[in-house]
DNA sequence: TACTTCGGCGCC
DNA sequence: AAAGGGCGCCGAAGTA
C-alpha cells in the first residue's frame, strides 16, 4: 500500500524517532506476569468449559444433530452453529457477514434469536477467548515472569501505534468476570503498585481543537456538563438526573461514539435496541417498557414511487421500527443543535480533502491516500490524540531517567500509560506526570486549545493490575 | 507442513 | 450522498 501518512514536518520526524526510542524502553523494562497464577487459571477455565459444553451437548437439538450427523456439532465451527440455528430449527438470521454472505453467529446476532442456551454458548467463547487468547499468550511470550509486548509505530494508516507479543492493548476489563481473570495475572515487581495514567477524553477534546466547536467545548470546559449523560437521556427518553451509569454507557458507546465516527441513526438505532433490552431504569422497570409507555413526536416515513416522504406523526417507542424514527430526530438534534460547527467542520474537511488531495494532521503528518469521507475525518483525529500520549510518554520516561528513578513505563493504550511504580516515588510522579501531560504538553503544542486531563488509577502495592482504583489528583 | 482468509472478539 | 475509525489473535477451513 501507499504511504498513507507522512511526517511533513521536522516536529513529526523527530516524534516518531524519539517515540521509537520510549517505546523500545518500555517493551525493555516489561510487564511482570504470575505465571503460576496463569496456570491454575488456565486449569479452572478448561474444567468450565468443558461443563458447558457436556451441558450443551445435552440438548435435545444437539443430540439430534448427532443422531443425523453421526458426531458431535462443533461448538466452535461457525457453520455447524449457523446450520443448526438457521437451517434445522428454522430461526431468522439477525444479518449477514463481509463478502461470503454467510448467515451471522456473533454474540450480538445470537442474542436476538431467543433460544434459551444460547447465552451458555456465547458463555463458552467467552471463557475459551479468556484461555486461549489471552492466558495462552501470557504462558507463551512471558520470559523469566516478565512480557515485552513489542510497540509499533510504522504500522498503522492514522501513525497510531500497535501492539505484539502480546498486545497489551486489548486485554479484557468491560466484563468484569474475564477482566478479573486476565488482570490478575499483571502484576507489579516485588513491593511496588501499577499505576495507570489516562487522557479523559483525548479524542473528542483533539477532534474540539480541529472544529472549535462552542457547543463541544463548552461539555469539555464545565464539569458539571456531560455530553454521554445528556445524549443517553435524549435517546431513551429520561431526563439526564435518571441516567445512570449504565445507560449512560449505552449512550456513549451505542450513540455518541459511532456518530463521531460515521454511523448514522438506522444502523446506531440497531445497537441502542438491542442495549435497551438489558436496560433497567429506576424503579427497575425494564427499559423497554419505559419505551413503550413514550408518545414522540417523529417523521414517519410514507414510501411514495421509488422514494421516501417524511411526515410527522406521534407513536409509541414499543418497536424497533418507531425507536429508529426516534433516533433519526435525536440524531438531528445532536448534529443540528448541538454540535452544528462541529458537524459543518466535517463537510468542509472533506471538502478540503477532494480539492487538495490531502489532509494534514495538527501533529504535522500529511494524509494523502485515497480516502473515504469518515477515513478522512477520523484519521486526524485518531492521529494527533495518539501524538500527545507519545509526547507525553517520551516526556515522562525522559524525566524518569533523568532523574534516575526506579518506577518505570511498562505500557501504553492508545491515550494511557501503565507505571509499575516505587511506592516512595508516587508523589513526585504523578506530580510529573499532571505537570508534562497537562500544561508542559499544551505550551509545546499551541494547537491544542482545551485543556488535556490526567485520571489515574492505583493498584495497592503487590496487587494486580485487576484492582486498580481511581485516586484523586492534585489540580 | 506452511500459509492465507474469514468470522469472531478483545481493546481504544 | 453515504452511512462505524483503528488494531492483533484465535480457530476453522481452504490452498500450496
Amino acid at each position: 500500500m501507499d504511504m498513507v501518512v507522512k511526517p511533513t514536518q521536522e516536529t513529526a520526524y523527530e516524534l516518531l524517532h524519539r517515540g521509537a526510542i520510549a517505546l523500545s524502553d518500555i517493551s525493555s523494562n516489561g510487564v511482570r506476569v504470575d505465571t503460576e497464577y496463569c496456570e491454575r487459571a488456565f486449569t479452572e477455565l478448561t474444567g468450565e468449559i468443558e461443563d458447558l459444553e457436556d451441558e450443551l451437548h445435552a440438548l435435545p437439538e444437539m443430540k439430534e444433530w448427532r443422531r443425523v450427523k453421526g458426531r458431535k456439532l462443533d461448538l466452535g465451527t461457525n457453520d455447524q452453529v449457523a446450520e443448526l440455528l438457521y437451517d434445522r430449527m428454522g430461526l431468522d438470521p439477525a444479518r449477514k457477514t463481509g463478502l461470503a454472505q454467510k448467515r451471522a453467529v456473533d454474540a450480538d446476532s445470537l442474542m436476538q434469536l431467543d433460544v434459551e442456551w444460547i447465552p451458555r454458548l456465547i458463555r463458552w467463547r467467552r471463557l475459551g477467548k479468556a484461555r486461549d487468547t489471552y492466558l495462552s499468550s501470557i504462558l507463551r511470550e512471558a520470559v523469566d515472569g516478565y512480557l515485552h509486548p513489542l510497540f509499533k509505530l510504522h504500522t498503522v494508516p492514522t501513525f497510531r501505534s500497535s501492539c505484539s507479543n502480546p498486545n497489551f492493548q486489548n486485554m479484557p476489563i468491560r466484563n468484569p468476570e474475564i477482566g478479573r481473570i486476565i488482570r490478575s495475572a499483571i502484576i507489579p515487581r516485588p513491593g511496588r503498585q501499577i499505576l495507570e495514567l489516562d487522557y479523559s477524553g483525548a479524542e473528542v477534546r483533539v477532534a474540539a481543537c480541529y472544529h472549535k466547536d462552542p457547543g463541544m467545548i463548552r461539555y469539555i470546559l464545565d464539569p458539571s456538563k456531560d455530553m454521554h449523560r445528556d445524549s443517553a437521556g435524549d435517546c431513551y427518553v429520561l431526563p439526564p438526573e435518571l441516567v445512570d451509569k449504565h445507560i449512560r454507557f449505552s449512550g456513549k458507546n451505542d450513540f455518541v461514539f459511532p456518530e463521531f465516527y460515521g454511523s448514522y441513526w438506522a444502523n446506531v438505532a440497531q445497537s441502542l435496541w438491542t442495549s435497551s433490552a438489558k436496560l433497567e431504569i429506576r424503579d427497575g422497570e425494564n427499559m423497554r417498557d419505559h419505551l413503550a409507555r413514550q408518545r414522540v413526536r417523529v417523521q414517519i416515513p410514507r414510501p411514495r414511487g421509488d422514494r421516501t416522504s417524511w411526515e410527522w406523526g406521534t407513536v409509541h417507542l414499543d418497536g424497533p421500527e418507531p425507536f429508529s424514527w426516534h433516533i433519526r430526530m435525536v440524531e438531528k438534534k445532536f448534529w443540528g443543535e448541538r454540535f452544528p460547527v462541529y458537524a459543518r467542520w466535517k463537510e468542509d474537511w472533506w471538502d478540503g480533502y477532494l480539492k487538495r488531495g490531502y489532509i494534514d494532521m495538527k501533529t504535522g503528518f500529511r494524509c494523502s491516500s485515497v480516502m473515504g469521507r469518515n477515513d478522512c475525518i477520523n484519521y486526524p483525529v485518531q492521529g494527533a490524540a495518539f501524538h500527545c500520549l507519545l509526547q507525553s510518554a517520551i516526556d515522562l520516561n525522559d524525566w524518569l531517567l533523568y532523574n534516575k528513578l526506579d518506577t518505570v513505563i511498562i505500557g501504553q493504550i492508545h491515550d494511557s500509560l501503565v507505571l509499575d511504580v516505587v511506592p516512595a516515588e508516587l508523589d513526585d510522579v504523578l506530580e510529573a506526570a499532571v505537570r508534562t501531560m497537562g500544561p508542559e504538553l499544551r505550551e509545546k503544542w499551541p494547537w491544542i486549545i482545551v485543556p488535556m486531563e490526567v485520571e489515574a488509577d492505583l493498584a495497592p502495592v503487590d496487587r494486580s493490575w485487576h484492582e486498580k482504583k481511581e485516586i484523586k489528583l492534585a489540580a
